[in-house]
DNA sequence: TCATAAACGAGACGGTACGTCATGTCTTTTT
DNA sequence: AAAAAGACATGACGTACCGTCTCGTTTATGA
C-alpha cells in the first residue's frame, strides 16, 4: 500500500501538486483502514503521506472535508434495475453492505458520520451529500412509480429515508454482515406492510 | 445547573462518594449541552465538577462509560399504548424526537453513537443497550400481534430495527424537528406497505 | 526481602503497632534499594508494607522523617582507634565507604541529602544529625590532641568537616569504589599539608 | 522578572526559536529562585515562560538537562591568581560562596545535585561537568607546582577534590555564610597539615 | 529573461487533552 | 484509640495532536 511514489516530492510551482493531493488522499484512506477513526489524525495522514501539515490544511480545511473527499473518490455502489422495485431495493442494500464491508468505504463513511456529530461543517457537508444520495436512491422508487408498481402519491423521499436509515444503523453498529434474509424482510415490510390483510 | 453544592467536597471514607458521582454525571451532562461533543473531555468534566480526573477514571474507565451512564440516568421516553399499533409507533417516535430535542438526551445519545465509532468498548456498550431498547420497542409490536393486528410471523426485531434506524438517522442528521406528517408517512409505509394494491 | 510476615496484619488496638512500624521501615529500605530515590514514594512504601498511607503519615510527618529513621536504624560504622590519627581517619573513611557501598545505607543517606534540598524539615533533621556525627568524628581528632599528635589549637570541627565533605561528595557522585590510595592521599594532605617544606 | 517580551511568541519556522529557549531558561531560573527545587516542575516553567510543555521536552529531555543548561549559562566565578596558592584557594572559595549565595547559582546547583540522586542522566551530566570544573580548579594547584610552592608529586586532582567537597557540603547544608575564618582554617589545614611538627 | 508568486516538505510553536501517578487529607470499619 | 483500607481533590508527569507559523526550495508565470 505504498503511497510514496517519489521519495522526495516537491513543489511543482505555484499551483497544486496533484501528486501530493493524491498521496494525501491515499494516506488518509490507509490510515483510516489501518488505525480506524480513533487513529485518524491530520498528523498521522501527513506522516504517512510524507506531506507537510499545512499542505493538508491548505486544501482541506477540516478533517471532515478530507474524509468527504476520500469517500467521494471511491467507486459508487451499483443501483440495480431489475424492473421490480423490491428486488432493486434488496439488491441495492446487499451491494451497499458488501461495498462498505469489503472496501474501505465503510470505515470512511462511519468516520464521516462520527465527525459530523462534533463538527458543524462536517454535518453540513454530510447533509449535502446525503441529499444527493437520497434523490439518487429515490430514482429507483420513481422508476417504480413510472411503471405503476407503486402509487404516485408515495413520498419517495421518505421511502429512501427508511432504506438509508436501515443501512446507516447497520453500518454504525457493526452489523454489515447481517443475514440476507433480514434485509429481505425489512424491504418486504416496507413494500407490503406489516398489517394483517383486512379479511 | 450548579454542580458545587459544597465548595469543598471531600472523601467520605473508603467508599465511593455519591456526591462526587452525582456532581460528575451532572457536569458531564452540562458540558455536553453547553459545548457539544467536541468540547466533551474528561478534563472539562473534571473541571466543571470540581472533581479529580482520577476519580472519574476510577469509576468510568472511558468516555463511553460516562456517556452511557449519563444517558441511562435520564427519564425514559413514554411508550404509548393506544390499542392501535400505528398510533403507538407514531406516538413513540414523536415522543422520542421531542425527548431528544427538548432534553439533553439527544446530545448525549448522539455523542455516544459517535464515540462508539472510535471506541470498541463504547460500541459494545451501545450494542448491549440497543439490544435492550430494541426488545423493549418490539413489545409494542408483540402486543399488536397478540391483538391480531399483525400476523404472528412478522419479525418484530426487524420492524423495531426499521423504526429505531429512522429515529437514529434523524438524530444524527439534525432532523429531529421533522414534520410530523413525515413520521406519519414513514410509519404508514411500514404498516401498509408502499406497493400498489393488487388490482 | 519479604516484609509481610503476616499477610493480614491488623490493628492491635489503641496503640502503635510495632509490627506495622517495622514493616514500614523495612519496606522503605527495600523500596529505596530496589527502585532508588526516584521510586521512593510514600505510596510505594505503603503498598510494599501493606499499610495504609495515613498510618505512615501519622508516625512520620514527611518523607525525610522516614528516611532519617531508616538511616538511623542501621548499624553504625566502626571508628577505629589505632593510636595513630592518620590510620584512624583512613580506616574510618574506608569503613564508611564500604558500609555505604555494601549496605543500603548509602542509598538511604543519598536520598536523605537529596530530600533535604527541597524539604526544609529534612534539612533541619539532617543538620541535627550531621552535628551529632561531626562531634563524633571530632572525637577521633580530640584523642589525637590528647596524645599530643596534633596541636591543641587545631579546630577539630573543621577537620571533621573536611573529612565528612570528602565522604559526602564521593557518595553523591557515585565514587564510593574510589581507589584506596586516593583516600590515603586525601588524609595525608590534611595531615601533613601539601606545601613544600620550608627549606 | 518579566519573561514575556513579546506577548505572543510564535514559531519562526522549522527551527529552534531562540526567544523561546531564552524565555524558558529565564523562567526556569526564576521558578527555582522563587519556589525552590520543590516547586521546580516542567509544568511551572512552561507556565511562567508562556511556553508549551512539548517545547521544553523537545529541547531538554529531562529536568536535569534544563537545570544543567541554566547553571552553565551563568557567569563563572573568578579564580584569583595572587601568586600564593593559599590566597588563591581562600579567594576562590570566598568568591564561590559569594557567587552561590548572591546569585541564583547556588539554588540551581543544589537542585542539580539533588536531581542527580534520582536521575541517571543528571548524574552523568553532573559528573562530566564536575570533571571539567575539577581540572579547572586543579590548574590553580598546577601553577603553584610550577612556582615550586608545592612538590610536583602532589596529586592536584585529590587536592581539588578536597576543596570542591568542602564547598559542596557547605552548599548542601546551607552554610554558605560560613565565617571567613573557617574557610581560612580549612585551606590552611590542607596547605600546612594538622600534624604537630616533629620537634 | 528574470523577478515574483505560490506551493511544497519540514518541523517548531503555544496549547489542550490524554491517562497515570503521587500527595496529603479524610471517613468508615475493625480490633 | 489506632490501624487497615481506600476514596478524595489536586496537580505534575510525559505524550499526542491541534492548527498556525516561518523557513528554504522549487517551478510556472508574467512583466
Amino acid at each position: 500500500m505504498a503511497e510514496d511514489a517519489d521519495p522526495a516530492r516537491r513543489s511543482i510551482g505555484a499551483r497544486r501538486n496533484p501528486d501530493s493531493a493524491e498521496a494525501i488522499l491515499q494516506a488518509a484512506e490507509t490510515v483510516l483502514v489501518e488505525a480506524g477513526y480513533a487513529g485518524f489524525s491530520i498528523e498521522a495522514v501527513a506522516r504517512r503521506a510524507r506531506a507537510g501539515k499545512p499542505t493538508i490544511y491548505r486544501w482541506w480545511p477540516s478533517k471532515a472535508a478530507l474524509l468527504l473527499e476520500v469517500y467521494q473518490r471511491q467507486k459508487r455502489v451499483d443501483v440495480p434495475d431489475t424492473g421490480r422495485l423490491e428486488e432493486d431495493l434488496v439488491g441495492f442494500l446487499k451491494n451497499l453492505f458488501a461495498h462498505w464491508r469489503e472496501t474501505s468505504s465503510g470505515s470512511v463513511f462511519r468516520s464521516l458520520i462520527a465527525e459530523a456529530q462534533s463538527d458543524e461543517t462536517a454535518a453540513a457537508a454530510l447533509a449535502d451529500y446525503s441529499l444527493g444520495r437520497r434523490s439518487h436512491t429515490a430514482q429507483i422508487i420513481e422508476r417504480a412509480k413510472a411503471r405503476g408498481e407503486i402509487p404516485a402519491e408515495i413520498d419517495s423521499a421518505v421511502v429512501a429515508d427508511l432504506i438509508a436509515s436501515f443501512a446507516w444503523r447497520h453500518l454504525l453498529t457493526n452489523r454489515l454482515d447481517e443475514d440476507e434474509a433480514t434485509i429481505g424482510k425489512a424491504v418486504n415490510y416496507v413494500m407490503r406492510g406489516i398489517a394483517a390483510p383486512a379479511s
